[in-house]
DNA sequence: GTCAGTGCAAATTATTTGCACATCA
DNA sequence: TGATGTGCAAATAATTTGCACTGAC
């Protein structure tokens, strides 16, 4: 499991400089706990009183999922949301209401994944897989 | 399940037309077997020599939708896909260099989604869930 | 001083909307 | 004939790119 510090020096190692956007950006996901969309994290910086622009935002996202830091996923709204990449693998619940986003922990899919092996007839290998659950929350639910 | 005339026939309960775009997009839907992305429809049109505006495209698939006939779903590439609403419950594999995917069927999460419950805080209620495979299929393996 | 980081405006891509015209029932 | 279907142009929304400027090392 990496350590924010870790994260940050991996990349200075690599030539990247330390910088207020970035070093937030990933503090916040290191303290968060589920996917943020670009919005989001707009929105993080607005309540902290940053000033950042849209543009810096994507390219810094870009770029800590191209360093192995982060990865995108892809929910049913089609904005990109992003998460830590260390992190366990886990899956998502995603209310279908207001698009809150909870993490599962523990995959009960490896040995779907052989199965998956099984029977395709185009696919040689597998590298990974996403399961996101689809529901209501209890704040939805109750309207 | 469901058959292309009996589509067809609901739409037409329903007040709707039966127009030459919207019978090709649901004959092809009927006859293939991968979800499709607005862009795929129109190289289809185009092969088959119909003109379509995208617009259009979109407008249909929409209302396809909306009716129950097709489900919208989002892989990684940020582009809707869609397919017959009324398959057996299945998942894809995706390649990760082509974008190809193919359609697994049989589902070994029955019992995941009852883990879900069991684990979360906020959600009450699970209504559906995706699994998508992401790997390499035969050809980009060699590449 | 140099190269990475940032802002701003403009470009791109996916999708939606408004309006006029065409066409099925 | 009247509502639905379609095309075209323009509008929106998410994301990317070019270029000039700022700032970390």
């Amino acid at each position: 499991m990496n350590t924010l510090k870790n994260s940050i020096l991996q990349l200075k190692k690599k030539g990247y400089r330390s910088s207020k956007v970035r070093n937030v950006l990933v503090e916040v996901l290191y303290r968060g706990h589920e996917p943020l969309a670009v919005a989001d994290f707009q929105e993080i910086f607005t309540k902290k009183k940053i000033s950042v622009n849209r543009t810096t935002l994507y390219r810094e996202l870009n770029l800590l999922t191209k360093e192995g830091i982060l990865v995108e996923l892809q929910l049913k709204d089609g904005k990109r949301r992003y998460e830590l990449a260390d992190r366990d693998h886990h899956h998502h619940v995603v209310c279908i209401e207001c698009q809150k986003v909870e993490d599962i922990v523990g995959c009960h899919s490896e040995s779907f994944e052989k199965e998956v092996l099984n029977q395709t007839k185009n696919f040689v290998k597998i590298i990974n897989h996403t399961s996101d659950f689809f529901g209501l929350c209890k704040i939805c639910m109750k309207s």
